[in-house]
DNA sequence: TTGCCCACTTACTTATTAGTAAGTATATTT
DNA sequence: AAATATACTTACTAATAAGTAAGTGGGCAA
């Protein structure tokens, strides 16, 4: 695949998780790659369009690292902790998730971006509860919530919890990593 | 004071929770108003100006709340649950909380709201990390984990619950509210 | 009654936006 | 060698954005 699309997708990407969906714009893009407005229409005809690959990009990233987790036989704890990671380093680089970057903007996008969206929140949450089933079973986990809450509860955690450190300086979001995981000790 | 100044920032506040901070325009406002681009202008001079306004009301009405709160000698238990009950009927209302809203837009703020912004997100977390240790100290919850984390924790589990709810159907939001409680039973 | 302030409207400007149609250089295929 | 496809650029358009300067009507004060 070509170079300059999978340029445009990072770059699409990172705009939407430091600004927002809506405000960035294909001139943000342009300026960076130094290429032409109608070079990012010519890959991705309308916002919508680019918006939506973005998020298929980020199923197929997560399909990808769940497969793998799988295939390297993580127990549920590496597992959760593999996901979290992912967290802590958006937390470096100053970068909400990309849920939790355009939930918030969700009436705003198309028909077909809304439901990506939608997959995609609803893949990580079944993942979730899987997981949490899966280890508790096996006793490497404790909770008295359904695993359907008990993941909505931690996402939500995660997600909001990258908003806020972003905008409060005392939140200590590697501590709210370890209180999420310490809630599921035994 | 004057009404439509007060209806500017209703209907502003509405529309930051619907579509987004980025994604509204004075012409929003002021098709709905009935009135003219520049009446808004002459209230709110920029649209940072009227973001800061909105988010400087919110904080009051917060304090309003929690004053009246107190006055009215609710304890620990009642405290949350009203605090919880705003997330229920941002929820029927098919809205995102302010916070929620604004926080993944920060970047594009200017720096007067990312102050506002930031204080309204700090007065909340105070309060909330306030009524945890009182209520523990009276009894009324258990927790272990300190009361800042675990008062990001459940504050993160009501913005982010909200913003997840209205892309995922399958997300029971008073269930939430309920394990948010019940986690912090004796 | 004159003058002034308040709460707007009229009528703009300037900038930026997504999006498009047509052209072009380079490489590949026929 | 000619035709075609790829990966763009050039040069726009139309819409919408925030913001402004100057005007206006109605009420109140001096």
């Amino acid at each position: 695949m070509s170079v300059t699309r999978e340029r445009i997708i990072e770059l699409g990407e990172s705009l939407i998780r430091t600004k927002g969906y809506n405000a960035f714009s294909y001139q943000d893009i342009s300026t960076e790659l130094g290429i032409k407005n109608a070079a990012i229409h010519y890959y991705f005809p309308t916002k919508a369009n680019l918006g939506t690959s973005i998020i298929k990009t980020n199923i197929q990233r997560f399909e990808e690292m769940v497969d793998n987790m799988h295939s390297r036989e993580f127990d549920e704890t590496q597992q959760l902790d593999t996901f979290i990671k992912i967290y802590i380093k958006s937390h470096r680089e100053q970068k909400v998730c990309l849920v939790g970057s355009l939930s918030p903007d969700y009436e705003t996008l198309n028909e077909t971006t809304k439901t990506e969206l939608n997959k995609m929140v609803d893949l990580i949450l079944r993942w979730l509860a899987e997981t949490l089933t899966a280890g508790k079973q096996k006793g490497l986990f404790a909770f008295s919530d359904s695993p359907e809450n008990k993941a909505v509860l931690i996402f939500s955690s995660l997600v909001a919890g990258l908003q806020l450190s972003r905008v409060v300086e005392t939140i200590d979001f590697k501590n709210i990593c370890l209180s999420i995981e310490d809630g599921l000790k035994t």
